[in-house]
DNA sequence: AAATTATAAAATGTCGACATTTAGTAATTA
DNA sequence: TAATTACTAAATGTCGACATTTTATAATTT
């Protein structure tokens, strides 16, 4: 995973923002460099500018002599991202139908096979779900091409998980939840298929937006 | 602009990107860090927490030990971006045209008269009419109201102007060039005004990809 | 002469130290 | 007692120095 040709900053950058996004740190918390030098054994300098990336990232925020800060959420955030989440999803799947080709019907196919062995089994792992379930959304984007749209999509996501993260952390990870919506996942291959436009971009947009109410309430109770 | 409250990275990260977008320093060139330190009157840190901060916005590339460049461009990028912008900018207008109130209708006649007088002018100033075409275009999409999504619109702006600018630098600006779709712009208007979502989207669409052909074609003579 | 090796110069990335600012605590005043 | 002030401790942001790596140049070998 991590190059050691890599220099300290880029080594460090992922393991910063996945436990920002995972909620070991919280939104507004304190980054403090001391603390977070001690923990990442590193220096000074390639820690601030690891800091300094998550800031173009949004999700690290800072004050002139007063530190680092882990970004602060908001319901209005929570809903503005899932909701434009929704609209470039939609967005590069009406572009996968319109260049997408035999192989990524058949990726979609084999995609969804998988996601749907194992949304089957007894006693499924929420990671390995996880994993299933966010190929098969990748393969019906996939044909969009589209390398800048892919880079959006990616931190859209990003910024969802850590909503969906601290959700998780109050509510214990049930796979069923996660499952709850396994028809819909049917009906999206079906209609990406036929190359229905419209009537995919509805059901994908509700699809995202799903998980919005169930969050929100959560969040609200905090 | 720049506020004294702010620390150095901060400073120089405005100037820096202005400089890259701008064309004053050219695709795959390197960025020195004595000479910058130099140009920009500052020490390594706060330069290279700026340049790690251009890194996520992907107008600077590193690599390990071997120093800081100027993100390279291509033909393919060039198509990529304005169409991903041509996308995003029709999504952010249809969402006006859903939400859009009377002050954004007012806005947006304001907006337009200002431009339309202003291209009327005998010796206008490029820079004061980039300006207003900027605030025009901003009319039209401020009603969407969604924080993410312009700022995911003003990223890509700025990817795109980079482009442009290096057209730019090979093709004396002049204004007539800018004014060519003058027409377009009174169109936009009152197809906003008649919310007519599918005509004002496919005029857009068009609208922005306009200048691609130009620039692709100066670039590929370099 | 071409290719390889050895050497010197330049540049990068990292660290620790220092001055400055902020935050926290105790002392003073009203 | 509450509020203001003074003081101390902690933390930040910046700099210059140093070890390491890369690049450029010269010397050596085939």
């Amino acid at each position: 995973m991590t190059d050691s040709r890599d220099n300290t900053a880029s080594k460090i950058l992922n393991s910063l923002k996945n436990d920002i996004i995972s909620g070991e740190y919280l939104p507004k918390q304190k980054l403090h460099i001391k603390t977070l030098k001690e923990k990442y054994n590193v220096g000074t300098s390639p820690l601030r500018e690891a800091l300094s990336q998550l800031m173009a990232n949004d999700l690290v925020v800072s004050k002139n002599q007063r530190g680092f800060y882990v970004s602060d959420i908001s319901l209005e955030d929570l809903t503005d991202i899932y909701q434009t989440r929704a609209k470039i999803e939609s967005l590069c799947i009406e572009m996968s139908i319109d260049k997408g080709d035999d192989y990524w019907e058949a990726n979609l196919i084999a995609a969804s096979h998988r996601l749907n062995k194992y949304s089957k089994k007894d006693k499924p792992d929420t990671n390995e779900w996880q994993s299933r379930h966010g190929d098969f959304h990748e393969a019906l984007v996939s044909g969009c091409n589209s390398p800048r749209l892919f880079q959006i999509r990616s931190s859209l996501i990003e910024k969802s998980k850590r909503y969906r993260s601290l959700w998780l952390k109050e509510n214990v990870s049930n796979v069923t939840t996660l499952k709850i919506n396994q028809n819909e996942h049917a009906a999206l291959m079906i209609l990406a298929l036929e190359r229905d436009k419209k009537a995919i971009s509805k059901l994908i947009e509700e699809h995202i937006m799903t998980p919005v109410g169930i969050i929100k309430k959560s969040l609200s109770q905090l």
